[in-house]
RNA sequence: GGAGAGAUGCUCGAGUGGUUGAAGAGGCACGCCUGGAAAGCGUGUAUACGCCAAAAGUGUAUCAUGGGUUCGAAUCCCAUUCUCUCCGCCA
């Protein structure tokens, strides 16, 4: 969420940046800027009131000590009246930053000034593009046909076991998963990146803390018994690591790396966008997470993207990048990359992987601070990406190298498989 | 799951109702000392929010978390969470 600070200071411009969101800031600013000035004064009133209770109670101690009862108790009167307003200002004071609160969490964050204007996926820009699209045969397949044909896919057995969007990976296509985990993490690990194997299920406080709740609650499965929530991303459990952190200069940038399962229950999605492995309840994923001096952050953006390219080039997949408008930003992005690959059976671009600074956005929420030069604490700036996601990998891997004699596997991958073909 | 013990600052650790934001030790930072280092000596060492134009300063809150008792709570009471020990179960 925004600072208060931010809204203060900047109000105009947070209403201005917010108009590209085609978020409408203007009243949400102004209520939170007068429920700021009576937060102020409210805090200026119970403080006052409490530090006169705190002398008189201190004074008490005192009296009682030299024997003056009469004093005492005359204090111990004052005192008792002194705590019903500060009872008053404390409920007040509760109370406005209850509001202030609900109202900043609403707020999406600011996109950066290099975002573009726009309403919906059309209006990304594409930053550049990779890759050969294969000429396919017209006897293609997508890949929900090539894993049946294959035997390496089981839709209808995920069914049975889990329902739909829970595919059962076999034989090779089981392998395949594993490998291209391993190849990612590997590829990460070189890059600079350290390894992390976080929990899959997190409590509310972590929910909250990476934006999830209280907004996305319904996104996440939930076990209510225990009331921890299935990961719909290792960014959850990583970046929380940070949280309530005050991390020294030296320890950043820190960049991070996870591989998970990641559980999403995409109520509301239908259509030809989930069929096979377009769009599933439980996928797997690796995970960049990093944290980084504001002043680094939009450097660290372009390294984390070029890091991405590099795994799409690896794979030998057709590829391009998108700067997202505004209109198709997250909630709590500044700036977002998405990565896609072309599946070349369905004919689309899958998107693949999402890197995207937070800027302080998420920080604030987590209390992930640093001590600058200065020895002052100041919010870091977060960002993560995935590095990459498996489903539409694999499928656009399974169309795209399809052939008479089976899906030839990438070259990179080829160590970790075991395997050149699926036949 | 059952029984018991516990949770204090960066760490260890004292503190069972009244200048305790918190003794003492360690660590760390800076300074002195040294040719340099060690030792020694000295100083400093939380966060958030208010007040103040700002710095200086100062107020409030925070001793796991949330409530309660009291003029006053790290200290007493209740609930929750977590940790440890023993028993049970178990990949």
């Amino acid at each position: 969420m925004l600072t208060l600070k931010v809204i203060n200071e900047n109000s105009e411009e947070v209403v201005r940046k917010l108009a590209k969101k085609h978020f409408d800031a203007k009243d949400i600013i102004d209520q939170i800027i007068n429920l700021d000035a009576q937060r102020k004064s409210s805090q200026t009133m119970l403080d006052n009131t409490l530090a006169k209770i705190n002398s008189l109670s201190k004074s008490i101690g005192s009296l009682m000590k030299e024997g003056k009862k009469d004093e005492a108790a005359a204090a111990r009167e004052e005192v008792t009246s002194l705590k019903e307003s500060s009872a008053v200002y404390n409920t007040d004071l509760k109370e406005v930053e209850e509001k202030i609160q609900e109202l900043l969490v609403i707020i999406p964050n600011l996109p950066d000034e290099s975002v573009p204007e726009g309403k919906g996926a059309d209006d990304n820009i594409v930053e550049r593009s990779g890759g050969t699209i294969p000429a396919l045969s017209s006897e293609a397949m997508p890949h929900w046909e090539l894993a049946k044909k294959y035997d390496i896919i089981d839709f209808e057995l995920g069914v049975k076991i889990s329902g739909a969007g829970f595919p059962v990976y076999k034989g090779k296509g089981a392998r395949l998963q594993r490998s291209l985990i391993n190849f990612f993490l590997d590829n990460a690990r070189e890059a600079g990146y350290t390894e992390i194997q976080p929990p899959y299920v997190v409590n509310s406080a972590s929910g909250f803390g990476t934006g999830q709740l209280p907004d996305k609650e319904g996104q996440m499965y939930h076990a209510e018994v225990d009331d921890l929530y299935l990961i719909p991303t290792a960014e959850v459990p990583v970046t929380n690591i940070y949280r309530d952190v005050i991390l020294e200069e030296k320890d950043l940038p820190v960049r991070n790396t996870a591989y998970s399962a990641c559980f999403r229950r995409e109520a509301g999605s239908y259509g030809k966008d989930v069929r096979g492995l377009n769009r599933l309840h439980q996928f797997d994923k690796v995970e960049i997470v990093c944290i980084e001096k504001p002043e680094n952050s939009y450097n660290r953006l372009n390294d984390m993207v070029a890091y991405v390219q590099t795994l799409v080039e690896k794979l030998e997949l057709p590829w391009r990048i998108l700067r997202l408008c505004g209109g198709d930003m997250s909630f709590t992005s500044a700036l977002t990359f998405d990565f896609e690959v072309f599946s070349a059976a369905q004919e689309r671009w899958l998107e693949v992987s999402s890197v995207s600074n937070f800027e302080s956005y998420q920080a604030n929420r987590l209390k992930c601070r640093y001590r600058d030069e200065s020895r002052k604490t100041q919010l870091c700036h977060t960002l993560n990406g995935s590095a990459l996601a498996l489903p539409r990998i694999m499928a656009a891997i399974l169309e795209n190298n399809q052939t008479p004699e089976g899906i030839r596997i990438p070259k990179a991958l080829v160590p970790y498989c075991g395997f050149e073909i699926i036949d």
